[in-house]
DNA sequence: TATTTATTGTTGCACAAGCAGATACCACGC
DNA sequence: GCGTGGTATCTGCTTGTGCAACAATAAATA
């Protein structure tokens, strides 16, 4: 075992890491904001990309990338929402090609119903992560990425 | 905005760069690992579990565990890797109700085989996250969660 | 201008996931 | 022993996902 082959096994142990913190996060997201407001992570994923807009307007794209999804479960995603009229589908004048998405006031009102909801799962989510010994170190981590003061 | 609400944006937005980065990674493990190996990155991580278990077998439900997977879908997915022949059920005599799993030599063998695909997809997707300002930091802070040294 | 090449989004198909219900088994109280 | 409740796994059904092929538009090039 030199240097180079421990690099390796960190790497996967932090990725393992990472895996089981985000699989048990969005296990619990899953089950309350299906429960509390019919929306899957995804989905909500969504909506509240587009309110952090600016214009609110995103491409199909975007939202593909936003989500690691891919081009036709991004569609089909659009459609779901689009179907329960939380967000409307605008042809761009410039680029026909292109399609853009808008929350209507429906989506708005929704993804504000669901957000306490959310922010709520969140935190007792990372507090039963704090409890497994492998991933409390993860949990530690995340608050210092973006802490700004 | 009071410090409470601040926690709780931090913690949304330590959400958004964890999933975020997660995304990245299990798409190119997707992606190579298919390609390699025939392997899905849940494949994966069940052969990689069990290679770790070090001469103990693992129950279906820890199985579900390790991988946030529902207790349905572990059946199959142990299904389809017990049909490949890459791994097989035992039952255990002390609790009739419980089925372990345990690696072939045909099992262990893709494993090692898929390996280097995996740890070379997992540093160059890593390289990219690096590139991204908002994935940075918590790149950065992965490999200190473990490292021991 | 005409023709190729690239990009954006949608659809057909096969497959994997979750939920709810069923089955087999353990543990405990009577 | 018998029944009750709880646990472990499997199956039927519905839904979401990715890949590959497609249509429409833009961009590049001759």
């Amino acid at each position: 075992m030199g240097i180079k082959d421990d690099a390796v096994e960190v790497r996967a142990q932090g990725w393992r890491t990472l895996a089981a913190l985000h699989g048990l996060i969005e296990s619990e997201l899953e089950r309350s904001l299906q429960a509390e407001a019919q929306l899957s992570v995804v989905e909500y994923t969504v909506l509240d990309a587009l309110s952090r807009q600016d214009g609110w307007h995103m491409r199909m794209q975007q939202l593909a990338r936003a989500t690691a999804l891919s081009a036709s479960a991004t569609t089909r995603l659009v459609n779901r929402l689009e179907d329960r009229g939380l967000l409307t589908r605008i042809l761009c004048a410039d680029d026909r090609r292109g399609i853009y998405t808008e929350l209507t006031a429906s989506g708005i009102k929704l993804l504000e119903e669901a957000r306490p909801t959310h922010d709520a799962t969140l935190e007792r989510a990372l507090a039963e992560a704090q409890d497994i010994p492998e991933l409390a170190p993860l949990v530690d981590a995340l608050p210092k990425l973006h802490a700004h003061a």
